[in-house]
DNA sequence: TTGCATCCGGTACCCAGGTACAGGCTTACC
DNA sequence: GGTAAGCCTGTACCTGGGTACCGGATGCAA
Protein backbone atom coordinates (compact mmCIF):
# COMPACT_ATOMS: atom_id res chain seq x y z
CA UNK A 1 0.00 0.00 0.00
CA UNK A 2 1.62 3.41 -0.81
CA UNK A 3 -1.02 5.15 1.74
CA UNK A 4 0.88 4.34 4.63
CA UNK A 5 2.56 7.02 5.49
CA UNK A 6 5.83 7.92 6.98
CA UNK A 7 6.90 6.53 9.93
CA UNK A 8 8.20 9.23 12.71
CA UNK A 9 11.99 8.10 11.57
CA UNK A 10 12.00 8.33 8.08
CA UNK A 11 10.30 11.67 7.78
CA UNK A 12 12.77 12.72 10.82
CA UNK A 13 15.51 11.57 8.35
CA UNK A 14 13.89 13.08 5.40
CA UNK A 15 13.51 16.66 6.39
CA UNK A 16 16.45 16.23 8.50
CA UNK A 17 15.47 16.80 11.75
CA UNK A 18 15.18 14.65 15.30
CA UNK A 19 12.84 12.30 15.61
CA UNK A 20 12.06 14.04 19.44
CA UNK A 21 11.95 17.20 17.61
CA UNK A 22 8.81 15.86 15.64
CA UNK A 23 6.99 15.02 18.72
CA UNK A 24 8.26 18.93 20.18
CA UNK A 25 6.59 20.34 17.22
CA UNK A 26 3.35 18.16 17.95
CA UNK A 27 3.09 19.47 21.41
CA UNK A 28 3.86 23.00 20.31
CA UNK A 29 0.90 22.67 18.00
CA UNK A 30 3.16 22.72 14.46
CA UNK A 31 2.32 19.57 13.47
CA UNK A 32 -0.81 18.21 14.05
CA UNK A 33 -1.50 14.72 15.43
CA UNK A 34 -1.20 12.71 12.81
CA UNK A 35 -3.23 8.90 12.37
CA UNK A 36 -1.64 6.14 13.74
CA UNK A 37 -1.07 2.38 13.45
CA UNK A 38 -2.69 -0.10 14.98
CA UNK A 39 -0.25 -0.68 17.34
CA UNK A 40 0.05 3.12 17.94
CA UNK A 41 3.10 4.37 15.78
CA UNK A 42 2.32 7.84 13.95
CA UNK A 43 1.98 7.65 10.24
CA UNK A 44 2.67 10.79 8.79
CA UNK A 45 1.08 12.15 5.40
CA UNK A 46 3.96 12.69 2.79
CA UNK A 47 3.65 16.43 2.71
CA UNK A 48 4.68 16.62 6.13
CA UNK A 49 8.51 16.98 4.54
CA UNK A 50 7.29 20.12 3.21
CA UNK A 51 5.62 21.25 5.90
CA UNK A 52 8.90 20.66 7.95
CA UNK A 53 11.01 22.72 5.09
CA UNK A 54 8.25 25.40 5.39
CA UNK A 55 8.95 26.04 8.88
CA UNK A 56 12.77 25.90 9.19
CA UNK A 57 12.22 28.17 6.21
CA UNK A 58 9.92 30.51 8.90
CA UNK A 59 12.71 30.02 11.65
CA UNK A 60 15.20 30.80 9.87
CA UNK A 61 13.58 33.68 8.53
CA UNK A 62 13.22 35.02 12.20
CA UNK A 63 9.97 33.81 13.30
CA UNK A 64 9.77 32.31 16.55
CA UNK A 65 8.11 29.11 16.70
CA UNK A 66 5.06 30.23 18.28
CA UNK A 67 4.91 32.86 15.41
CA UNK A 68 5.06 29.71 12.69
CA UNK A 69 2.68 28.05 14.53
CA UNK A 70 0.08 31.44 14.04
CA UNK A 71 0.83 31.47 10.55
CA UNK A 72 0.15 27.86 9.86
CA UNK A 73 -3.30 27.99 12.13
CA UNK A 74 -3.87 30.90 10.52
CA UNK A 75 -3.32 29.25 7.08
CA UNK A 76 -5.77 26.20 8.15
CA UNK A 77 -8.13 28.16 9.38
CA UNK A 78 -8.28 30.79 6.86
CA UNK A 79 -11.79 29.54 4.72
CA UNK A 80 -12.67 32.46 2.93
CA UNK A 81 -10.96 35.52 4.45
CA UNK A 82 -8.35 36.37 2.38
CA UNK A 83 -5.61 37.53 4.33
CA UNK A 84 -4.37 35.85 6.93
CA UNK A 85 -1.46 38.42 8.17
CA UNK A 86 1.38 36.81 6.19
CA UNK A 87 2.28 40.50 4.53
CA UNK A 88 1.57 42.25 7.73
CA UNK A 89 4.06 39.70 9.89
CA UNK A 90 6.55 39.56 6.66
CA UNK A 91 6.80 43.52 7.15
CA UNK A 92 6.88 43.67 10.90
CA UNK A 93 9.63 40.92 10.89
CA UNK A 94 11.21 43.26 7.87
CA UNK A 95 11.73 46.30 10.13
CA UNK A 96 12.83 43.78 12.82
CA UNK A 97 15.54 42.47 10.62
CA UNK A 98 16.63 45.48 9.38
CA UNK A 99 17.10 46.96 13.04
CA UNK A 100 18.92 44.13 14.04
CA UNK A 101 21.00 44.76 10.83
CA UNK A 102 21.63 48.27 12.43
CA UNK A 103 22.45 47.10 15.94
CA UNK A 104 25.48 44.63 14.19
CA UNK A 105 26.65 47.58 12.21
CA UNK A 106 27.33 49.68 15.16
CA UNK A 107 28.69 46.74 16.40
CA UNK A 108 30.74 45.75 13.58
CA UNK A 109 32.18 49.54 13.21
CA UNK A 110 32.94 49.41 17.19
CA UNK A 111 34.98 46.18 16.91
CA UNK A 112 36.86 47.51 13.75
CA UNK A 113 37.78 50.97 15.51
CA UNK A 114 39.10 48.16 18.33
CA UNK A 115 41.06 46.59 16.34
CA UNK A 116 42.78 49.54 14.97
CA UNK A 117 43.19 51.26 18.07
CA UNK A 118 45.17 47.97 19.22
CA UNK A 119 42.70 48.05 22.41
CA UNK A 120 43.93 45.50 24.41
CA UNK A 121 42.49 44.80 27.72
CA UNK A 122 38.94 45.52 28.68
CA UNK A 123 39.54 47.07 31.82
CA UNK A 124 42.12 49.15 31.01
CA UNK A 125 40.34 50.57 27.74
CA UNK A 126 37.85 51.38 29.84
CA UNK A 127 39.93 53.91 31.98
CA UNK A 128 41.49 55.76 29.20
CA UNK A 129 39.82 58.44 27.42
CA UNK A 130 40.92 57.35 23.63
CA UNK A 131 39.59 54.14 23.90
CA UNK A 132 37.15 53.74 21.01
CA UNK A 133 35.02 51.28 23.09
CA UNK A 134 31.76 52.87 24.15
CA UNK A 135 31.14 51.55 27.45
CA UNK A 136 28.66 54.10 28.15
CA UNK A 137 26.65 55.23 24.75
CA UNK A 138 26.57 51.23 23.43
CA UNK A 139 23.57 50.84 25.56
CA UNK A 140 21.44 53.53 23.31
CA UNK A 141 23.21 52.49 20.11
CA UNK A 142 23.70 55.66 18.46
CA UNK A 143 26.84 57.14 16.28
CA UNK A 144 30.04 55.43 16.99
CA UNK A 145 33.18 56.98 18.79
CA UNK A 146 36.08 56.80 17.01
CA UNK A 147 37.50 60.23 17.54
CA UNK A 148 40.82 59.03 18.95
CA UNK B 1 34.83 56.57 56.05
CA UNK B 2 35.20 56.70 52.44
CA UNK B 3 36.53 53.57 51.66
CA UNK B 4 33.57 51.05 53.11
CA UNK B 5 32.35 50.50 49.65
CA UNK B 6 29.07 50.16 47.61
CA UNK B 7 26.53 47.59 49.06
CA UNK B 8 24.75 45.23 46.36
CA UNK B 9 21.64 47.72 46.28
CA UNK B 10 23.85 50.17 45.46
CA UNK B 11 26.19 49.09 43.01
CA UNK B 12 23.11 47.64 41.04
CA UNK B 13 21.33 50.75 40.76
CA UNK B 14 24.58 52.72 40.11
CA UNK B 15 25.30 50.22 37.16
CA UNK B 16 21.58 49.59 36.27
CA UNK B 17 21.55 45.91 36.64
CA UNK B 18 19.29 43.82 39.37
CA UNK B 19 20.66 42.83 42.55
CA UNK B 20 20.52 39.00 41.93
CA UNK B 21 22.19 39.76 38.77
CA UNK B 22 25.67 40.55 40.67
CA UNK B 23 25.60 37.62 42.42
CA UNK B 24 24.76 36.01 39.22
CA UNK B 25 27.92 37.63 37.62
CA UNK B 26 29.99 36.69 40.90
CA UNK B 27 28.98 32.80 40.44
CA UNK B 28 29.68 33.23 36.45
CA UNK B 29 33.29 34.17 37.14
CA UNK B 30 32.52 37.97 36.08
CA UNK B 31 33.07 39.45 39.61
CA UNK B 32 35.26 38.58 41.97
CA UNK B 33 33.86 38.12 45.35
CA UNK B 34 33.79 41.12 47.23
CA UNK B 35 35.02 41.39 50.88
CA UNK B 36 32.50 41.68 53.51
CA UNK B 37 30.91 43.47 55.95
CA UNK B 38 31.55 41.97 59.69
CA UNK B 39 27.83 40.42 59.07
CA UNK B 40 28.34 38.79 55.64
CA UNK B 41 27.73 42.06 53.28
CA UNK B 42 29.01 42.54 50.05
CA UNK B 43 31.33 45.67 50.10
CA UNK B 44 32.76 46.68 46.66
CA UNK B 45 34.83 48.52 45.32
CA UNK B 46 33.30 51.65 43.58
CA UNK B 47 35.22 51.12 40.59
CA UNK B 48 32.87 48.16 40.19
CA UNK B 49 30.74 50.33 38.57
CA UNK B 50 32.89 50.90 35.35
CA UNK B 51 33.41 46.72 35.18
CA UNK B 52 30.01 45.77 35.12
CA UNK B 53 29.55 48.76 32.25
CA UNK B 54 32.59 46.93 31.06
CA UNK B 55 30.62 44.15 30.77
CA UNK B 56 27.41 45.24 29.39
CA UNK B 57 29.42 46.44 26.43
CA UNK B 58 31.02 43.90 25.74
CA UNK B 59 28.10 41.61 25.81
CA UNK B 60 26.30 44.12 23.57
CA UNK B 61 29.10 43.68 21.19
CA UNK B 62 28.06 40.27 21.08
CA UNK B 63 30.31 38.71 23.44
CA UNK B 64 28.89 35.74 25.82
CA UNK B 65 29.34 35.60 29.62
CA UNK B 66 31.46 33.34 29.02
CA UNK B 67 33.90 34.93 26.29
CA UNK B 68 33.44 38.34 28.68
CA UNK B 69 35.37 36.32 31.97
CA UNK B 70 37.61 35.02 29.44
CA UNK B 71 38.52 38.45 28.64
CA UNK B 72 38.53 39.51 32.18
CA UNK B 73 40.36 36.76 33.43
CA UNK B 74 43.05 36.99 30.92
CA UNK B 75 42.90 41.08 31.56
CA UNK B 76 43.65 40.02 35.09
CA UNK B 77 46.25 37.16 34.77
CA UNK B 78 48.60 39.07 32.02
CA UNK B 79 51.68 40.30 34.04
CA UNK B 80 53.83 41.09 31.51
CA UNK B 81 52.53 39.16 28.48
CA UNK B 82 51.22 42.06 26.22
CA UNK B 83 48.65 40.00 24.15
CA UNK B 84 45.68 39.39 26.26
CA UNK B 85 44.00 38.24 23.18
CA UNK B 86 41.71 41.00 23.01
CA UNK B 87 42.55 41.76 19.85
CA UNK B 88 42.44 38.24 18.21
CA UNK B 89 38.93 37.30 19.59
CA UNK B 90 37.16 41.21 18.96
CA UNK B 91 39.16 39.86 15.05
CA UNK B 92 37.10 36.59 15.39
CA UNK B 93 34.04 38.23 16.61
CA UNK B 94 34.46 40.78 14.12
CA UNK B 95 34.23 37.97 11.27
CA UNK B 96 31.13 36.05 13.27
CA UNK B 97 29.05 39.81 12.93
CA UNK B 98 29.99 39.69 9.57
CA UNK B 99 28.55 36.60 8.75
CA UNK B 100 25.67 36.99 10.88
CA UNK B 101 24.96 40.26 8.68
CA UNK B 102 25.98 38.51 5.68
CA UNK B 103 23.02 36.22 6.91
CA UNK B 104 20.81 38.92 7.79
CA UNK B 105 21.10 40.57 3.93
CA UNK B 106 19.57 37.13 2.74
CA UNK B 107 16.99 36.98 5.08
CA UNK B 108 15.92 40.94 4.57
CA UNK B 109 15.64 40.43 0.69
CA UNK B 110 13.80 37.45 1.02
CA UNK B 111 11.16 39.24 3.27
CA UNK B 112 11.40 41.82 0.65
CA UNK B 113 10.57 39.87 -2.00
CA UNK B 114 7.71 37.57 -0.49
CA UNK B 115 6.08 40.75 0.26
CA UNK B 116 6.29 42.68 -2.90
CA UNK B 117 5.16 38.99 -4.44
CA UNK B 118 1.89 39.11 -2.05
CA UNK B 119 2.69 36.23 -0.61
CA UNK B 120 -0.32 35.25 1.69
CA UNK B 121 -0.29 31.40 2.88
CA UNK B 122 2.99 30.05 3.78
CA UNK B 123 1.87 26.17 2.62
CA UNK B 124 0.42 27.53 -0.08
CA UNK B 125 3.37 29.11 -1.39
CA UNK B 126 5.71 26.07 -0.70
CA UNK B 127 3.28 24.51 -3.13
CA UNK B 128 3.58 27.47 -6.04
CA UNK B 129 6.66 27.51 -8.38
CA UNK B 130 6.50 31.06 -9.02
CA UNK B 131 7.34 31.23 -4.55
CA UNK B 132 10.49 33.63 -3.99
CA UNK B 133 10.44 31.93 -0.40
CA UNK B 134 13.85 29.29 -0.54
CA UNK B 135 11.96 26.29 1.17
CA UNK B 136 15.39 24.17 0.52
CA UNK B 137 17.53 26.59 -0.24
CA UNK B 138 18.09 28.82 3.01
CA UNK B 139 19.21 26.57 5.21
CA UNK B 140 22.09 26.73 2.72
CA UNK B 141 22.14 30.01 2.66
CA UNK B 142 23.13 31.55 -0.72
CA UNK B 143 21.52 33.68 -3.58
CA UNK B 144 18.48 34.64 -3.49
CA UNK B 145 15.67 33.45 -5.29
CA UNK B 146 13.22 36.13 -6.92
CA UNK B 147 13.24 35.59 -10.21
CA UNK B 148 9.42 34.96 -10.36
C1' DT C 1 16.51 49.89 71.02
C1' DT C 2 13.34 49.24 67.90
C1' DG C 3 11.71 49.01 63.41
C1' DC C 4 12.22 48.67 58.66
C1' DA C 5 14.91 48.38 54.54
C1' DT C 6 18.24 45.73 52.80
C1' DC C 7 21.05 41.68 52.22
C1' DC C 8 22.20 36.70 52.85
C1' DG C 9 22.26 31.78 50.82
C1' DG C 10 19.73 28.43 48.49
C1' DT C 11 16.63 27.01 45.38
C1' DA C 12 13.35 27.26 41.82
C1' DC C 13 11.67 29.26 37.85
C1' DC C 14 11.51 31.83 33.21
C1' DC C 15 12.29 32.13 27.89
C1' DA C 16 13.42 29.51 23.38
C1' DG C 17 14.41 25.49 21.07
C1' DG C 18 15.36 21.58 21.46
C1' DT C 19 17.98 16.77 23.12
C1' DA C 20 18.49 12.57 25.98
C1' DC C 21 17.22 8.71 28.61
C1' DA C 22 14.48 4.88 30.65
C1' DG C 23 11.48 1.09 30.34
C1' DG C 24 8.27 -1.09 27.55
C1' DC C 25 5.65 -2.17 23.08
C1' DT C 26 5.45 -2.83 17.72
C1' DT C 27 7.05 -3.78 13.27
C1' DA C 28 9.78 -5.68 9.84
C1' DC C 29 12.65 -8.94 8.07
C1' DC C 30 14.74 -13.53 7.80
C1' DG D 1 8.54 -17.23 15.22
C1' DG D 2 12.53 -15.01 16.69
C1' DT D 3 15.22 -10.99 16.98
C1' DA D 4 16.68 -6.44 16.20
C1' DA D 5 15.49 -1.99 15.02
C1' DG D 6 12.38 1.33 15.66
C1' DC D 7 8.74 3.66 18.11
C1' DC D 8 5.91 4.79 22.34
C1' DT D 9 5.20 7.92 26.70
C1' DG D 10 7.00 10.51 30.26
C1' DT D 11 10.34 13.00 32.29
C1' DA D 12 14.65 15.24 32.84
C1' DC D 13 18.27 17.84 31.06
C1' DC D 14 20.84 21.36 28.12
C1' DT D 15 22.44 26.42 26.76
C1' DG D 16 22.29 31.53 27.89
C1' DG D 17 21.05 35.09 30.69
C1' DG D 18 18.99 36.10 34.00
C1' DT D 19 14.67 36.72 37.73
C1' DA D 20 11.86 35.44 41.81
C1' DC D 21 10.90 33.73 46.25
C1' DC D 22 11.96 32.07 50.96
C1' DG D 23 13.17 32.40 55.81
C1' DG D 24 16.42 34.42 58.42
C1' DA D 25 20.22 37.80 59.53
C1' DT D 26 22.17 42.67 59.26
C1' DG D 27 22.60 47.68 58.97
C1' DC D 28 21.22 52.08 59.88
C1' DA D 29 18.65 55.83 61.61
C1' DA D 30 15.45 57.86 64.82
Amino acid sequence: MTDSGLRSGELADAAGVNVQTLRYYERRGLLVSPRRSPGGHRLYPSDTVTLLRVIKTAQRLGFTLNEVADLLAAGRHRHRRTDNGLQARATEKLAEVERKMADLTVIRDTLRAAISAGCDDLVACAGSACCPLPFTELAEGNDHADQC
